[in-house]
DNA sequence: CTAGGGTTAG
């Protein structure tokens, strides 16, 4: 059989035959190579340019950027967007505002290819970062000018930018806007971002607003939209727990179905604004929505009721809770201690200590805290003595808080000589008492004539950068009339941190 | 896959 000519039979697609063979140097392996090459060249030329800092301004193109155009240009093939970020990735680390505004003019005029919207986006977060919000706003304006479709994900970070500051937050509606000019689909996440920014410059209410919106316009209820603004609830000042439940109640309508996060944020707020009775209750809508609630929904609420010193309460929830099978932990037995101690049952306090120990939970410094600023309250100073002795045996390392407890105590009956062993061993950890107390150790102090020892000790407290109060003052220098010698010099050391300070401040 | 979230403070 004669075999027909191939070349005959007009498949000039295969490479034997083409009437133009294949460019060796149009395959795709030929080109990754040659791009590669020009990298590695392009990286080891930035090296130089970071160790020599040269700056080669041919054809007014910073350095970078002409080694960029020449090593590609050596290897005939033209500047990928992979080089471009590579470049713009080394600029904004050294924070080069001018080559980075040359490089986009180049992409922008010279290049042809579709610009990655990634690559804006990193640009555009440098710039809100950098705090150069205008700059961040224009690039985003500009994008379609690299051959690239802006999507949502520029417009929400540029928005998410924006909302950082409360002045730019109002550039916002604008951006909006134009956005639906350049095409951009405006999608859930876009108002997602906008309610989170909302929400942590306290403004729930618009918060709401928007959330309402989105559901006129039919994207349906926003379920994460609903948690955050649930979780930011705590964060807002002036919102009463009344406002809380209207907002909650009204988004339960809309039918959001709140998870166990949701519930505790909302217990958590309702406890923190005092209203433990409507934390119980949602505790119990909890329960009838079918979301079993767990140990640190119950430590909240308990907390709640021993604020509000609904002691028979607070057994009964206790006790419900063991029953549904729950285990205290540290945490609940500290709520549970506090209850005690609040009633001033400071023996059942320390039962419930030695058998929750019996029981696995150790105490801690809160714990003795607790019963600390109990037995401190009911002045018995030995309790407290031997509750501190317990403590070092057990390992529990005290804490500002123990330390002012103990000192409150210790002033309030006027053991001023134990108080000051405090103060020394407060100062070599640099705890600061509160500025009551210590004024009222000053004052103490000069009324029995420690007058020279009271000094001294504000002194030490002031070079600690400690701000005694207007008290302590009044009171040094009130009794300094008759102790003359020590004013000039120990004044002056005395009042001379403080004016600087005041200086710094009136400085800035 | 599951943790997260929680306690005192005159």
């Amino acid at each position: 059989m004669v075999r027909k000519p191939l070349s005959k039979a007009g498949n000039k697609f295969l490479r034997k035959f083409r009437k133009w063979p294949h460019s060796p140097y149009k395959t795709s392996w030929h080109h990754n190579f040659c791009e590669n090459q020009a990298m590695q060249f392009l990286k080891n030329s930035n090296f130089q340019f970071q160790s020599f800092n040269l700056y080669n301004k041919n054809n007014n193109n910073p350095f970078l950027l002409s080694t960029l155009l020449n090593s590609f240009k050596a290897y005939s093939i033209d500047p990928t967007p992979k080089a471009y970020f590579f470049l713009i990735k080394n600029l904004t680390q050294n924070s080069n505002f001018q080559d980075i505004f040359h490089v986009l003019n180049h992409i922008e005029h010279n290049e042809k290819f579709e610009t990655p919207e990634f690559m804006l986006m990193y640009l555009i977060r440098f710039y809100g970062f950098a705090d150069r919000v205008q700059d961040a706003v224009d690039l985003f304006y500009r994008i379609p000018r690299f051959r690239c479709t802006p999507t949502v994900c520029s417009l929400n970070l540029l928005i998410s930018l924006l909302c950082r500051n409360r002045e730019c937050l109002k550039m916002v509606p604008e951006i909006l806007l134009k956005s639906r000019r350049m095409n951009i689909r405006v999608e859930e996440s876009t108002f997602r971002v906008l309610i989170k920014a909302l929400c942590r410059i306290k403004r729930v209410d618009y918060a709401l607003k928007i959330l309402n919106f989105m559901i006129e316009d039919g994207y349906g209820l926003d379920v994460k939209a609903c948690s955050l603004i649930v979780s930011s609830l705590c964060e807002q000042i002036d919102l009463s727990s009344v406002e809380a439940l209207v907002i909650w109640r009204d988004m339960r309508k809309l039918g959001f179905c709140p998870d166990i996060m949701d519930y505790t944020n909302m217990i958590k707020f309702l406890v923190k604004q005092g209203s433990g009775k409507d934390a119980l209750n949602i505790l119990n809508q909890m329960k009838e929505n079918g979301v079993k609630a767990d140990i640190v929904c119950y430590t909240i609420v308990l907390s709640g009721i021993v604020a509000e010193r609904d002691y028979v309460k607070l057994d009964e929830l206790f006790d419900k809770m063991i029953v549904f099978g729950l285990v205290p932990n540290i945490y609940t037995y500290n709520v549970y201690i506090n209850g005690l101690c609040k009633q001033n049952k400071i023996d059942e306090a320390r039962e419930i200590v030695a058998s929750m120990e019996e029981l696995g939970s150790k105490s801690n410094v809160v714990t003795y805290n607790t019963l600390l600023g109990a037995v401190c309250f009911a002045g018995d100073l030995n309790k407290a003595r031997v509750l501190v002795k317990e403590m070092r045996l057990k390992g529990i390392g005290p804490n500002l808080h123990t330390y002012r407890i103990m000192l409150d105590g210790f002033v309030r009956k006027g053991e001023i000589g134990e108080a000051c062993i405090l103060l020394e061993e407060m100062l070599e950890k640099c705890f600061h008492p509160r500025t009551s107390t210590f004024d009222d150790i000053i004052f103490q102090m000069c009324q029995k004539g420690m007058f020279t020892e009271a000094l001294g000790l504000m002194t030490k407290f002031v070079a600690k950068s400690f701000a005694p109060g207007a008290r302590a003052w009044e009171t040094l220098l009130l009794n300094s009339g008759s102790e003359l010698q020590y004013s000039e010099t120990t004044y002056d050391t005395l009042i001379i941190p403080e004016i600087t300070q005041l200086s710094k401040l009136t400085e800035s």
